[in-house]
DNA sequence: CGAATCCGCCGTATGGCGGATTCGGTGCTATACT
């Protein structure tokens, strides 16, 4: 952790003060130490990640240093529906008001938000990524001299950003445009590379890190291998029929959700699928019944679970292995908030990873970073998103994730007014083939991910351990509350006390160049190389052929 | 990459089989229409 900055005030005053909100406007009597001490270094205008489970009071973090501070708080949050519960639980409190503006109101309520932001009204303003897109939206935003930007969910920025929804790499721009308040990036899962890509693309300066502990001993890990798609779906049923609710259920396509949860209706389970395809009203529906406990299961895609705090979900069944272990761990993570035992169960098929291959197999659209290149450059004086959107014809997500990649590649760069073509950067035909290898070898990484997962199910070492070594975390001894170590696998297959290549070291490998190492089982090794990604590797044959050297 | 679905063939079945084809996740916003 960072040395505190030397400061004149009593140490304690900005401790006292914040205390003193957090009672008097949100009745909370105490603030755990991880969260004070994110809120002091905010107030004395450090950049913040903090990386918390859910539950644990991450949005204490900006409520209450944000009514210490003299402007308003921008909360960029990736869902409208995360954005109206906000909305409502900071209502619910002594708090200041809290207004949000997005395409699912009417515009005269956003009028009204803008209005009470800019009369001094409202001190929380929510916010998609999108919105901030927006040449008008910034210059009102910019008005009203926000002093604490927050981004909520910040392991979107990693996640979407990067194709699905460019819009969170354009964020950086809009802080710096916004003169630079101070940027709390919060999210309850991120590995350590993931906490790096964040910080890298929110433009995050210095930042104090807080990162809790990821165990959560309650959680009983386990996976199943199952041999056909058949009898994947007999385990499955009678694992969800017999289990205590409420549950989750994870599937990887929409359709299997529909299935699946017909299925567990014959059987007498309350219980709805849930996907980005059903109408909104069901999708609302579905959540608020799952939150009163009117329904027991829920099956769903990845679409569900962002705003689900419920505290007494019983398990969490995985159909169908998920992108990566980052998104499997937030997943599980959703049970047992309560601290009571919860079951987190992987039903596993090698060939299911094939399809999460498949998903982010997705090739860059190399006309539409050519288009975007020629017309920034042709562009006469800086040009913002929203023009650029308008003056090119690949749809708003191409040409964004072309603009961010070209940006990478040194090929624009960003002004106060917006995009300009670099000077000493790469011409438009070199630059689209860099930004298209750029995008590849973020490609690459993720198919790495994909393959931390085939190990998770197919290591004999205690799962827990493999997870946590995942997250760069270590466990002394095999957790004893999974699977393997129930099994007596994990035992005779435990990471060594004193391994050769503890975690966080730096090696070169023969093939794969320089890397990190992540952790050490009893006779492999997993390494994220800066280039290659996630790779596994044989501790005998590194040591044969002396395949890793010190980087 | 793998599963589900479609389609034509065989040869005449309250069809079966094999090869070809299609499909598969995540959300915002703006706009046209009822």
């Amino acid at each position: 952790m960072p040395e505190h900055p030397a400061r004149s005030d009593p140490p304690h005053a900005a401790r006292d003060e914040l205390r003193r909100a957090a009672r008097d406007t949100f009745g909370w009597d105490r603030l755990r130490p991880e969260q004070l001490t994110a809120m002091e270094r905010l107030l004395e205008g450090h950049d913040v990640l903090v990386v918390m489970p859910t539950g644990a009071g991450k949005s204490a973090i900006y409520q209450v240093p944000a009514l210490l501070l003299p402007g308003p708080t921008v909360v960029v949050s990736p869902l409208i529906a995360l954005q109206r519960d906000q909305v409502g639980q900071l209502a619910d409190s002594a708090a200041p008001d809290a207004v949000a503006v997005n395409s699912a109101q009417r515009a005269r309520d956003s009028e009204r938000a803008w209005d009470a932001v800019g009369a001094g009204d409202a001190e929380y303003l929510f916010l998609a990524p999108e919105q901030l897109a927006k040449d008008d939206v910034l210059a009102d935003l910019e008005r009203s001299r926000p002093t604490l930007f927050v981004v909520d969910e910040a392991h979107c920025v990693s996640a979407w950003g990067h194709d699905f929804r460019p819009d969170y790499l354009l964020l950086r721009h809009v802080v710096a445009r916004l003169g630079r308040p101070r940027v709390l990036a919060l999210t309850a899962t991120a590995s350590g590379p993931v906490r790096d890509d964040i910080v890298r693309h929110l433009g995050l300066r210095d930042p104090v890190r807080v990162v809790t502990g990821f165990d959560r001993p309650n959680l009983h890990l386990a996976v199943r291998h199952v041999g056909t798609e058949e009898d994947k779906r007999a385990a499955l049923l009678d694992r969800v029929a017999e289990a205590d609710p409420p549950g989750l259920v994870y599937a990887a396509t929409r359709k299997d959700t529909e299935h699946y949860a017909a299925e567990l209706a014959d059987r007498g389970v309350r219980v709805a699928a849930f996907h980005a395809g059903l109408p909104a009203a069901e999708r609302r529906r579905v959540h608020e019944d799952f939150l009163a406990d009117r329904l027991d299961v829920v099956v769903a895609t990845s679409a569900f679970g962002m705003g689900i705090d419920t505290p007494n979900v019983r398990f969490v069944v995985h159909a169908s292995v998920p992108d990566s272990l980052d998104s499997y761990y937030q997943q599980i993570g959703r049970a047992g908030r309560d601290d009571e035992r919860a079951d987190a169960l992987l039903l596993y098929r090698p060939e299911d990873l094939g399809l999460q291959r498949f998903l982010t197999a997705g090739a860059v659209d190399t006309g539409a970073v050519r288009e975007v290149a020629d017309t920034v450059r042709a562009h006469e004086g800086p040009i913002s998103p929203e023009e650029l959107d308008d003056e090119v014809d690949a749809s708003h997500r191409r040409a964004l994730t072309g603009l961010t990649l070209l940006e990478q590649v040194d090929a624009v760069r960003a002004t106060d007014d917006g995009f300009v073509y670099a000077d000493g950067g790469p011409e438009p035909e070199r630059a689209t083939a860099e930004a298209a290898e750029t995008f590849e070898h973020r490609k690459e990484l993720d198919r790495t991910r994909i393959e931390m997962l085939r190990d998770y199910a197919e290591t004999r070492s205690c799962r827990r351990q493999f997870l946590l070594g995942y997250f760069g975390e270590s466990l002394d001894e095999p957790c004893g509350f999974c699977d393997t170590c129930e099994a007596g696998t994990a035992a005779a297959h435990a990471p060594p006390a004193d391994p050769e290549f503890p975690p966080e070291t730096r090696v070169r490998h023969t093939e794969w160049g320089e890397g990190t190492v992540v952790n050490q089982e009893a006779d492999r090794l997993t390494v994220l190389f800066d280039e290659a990604g996630y790779r596994t590797l044989s501790l005998p044959a590194v040591r044969e052929h002396d395949l890793l050297g010190e980087a």
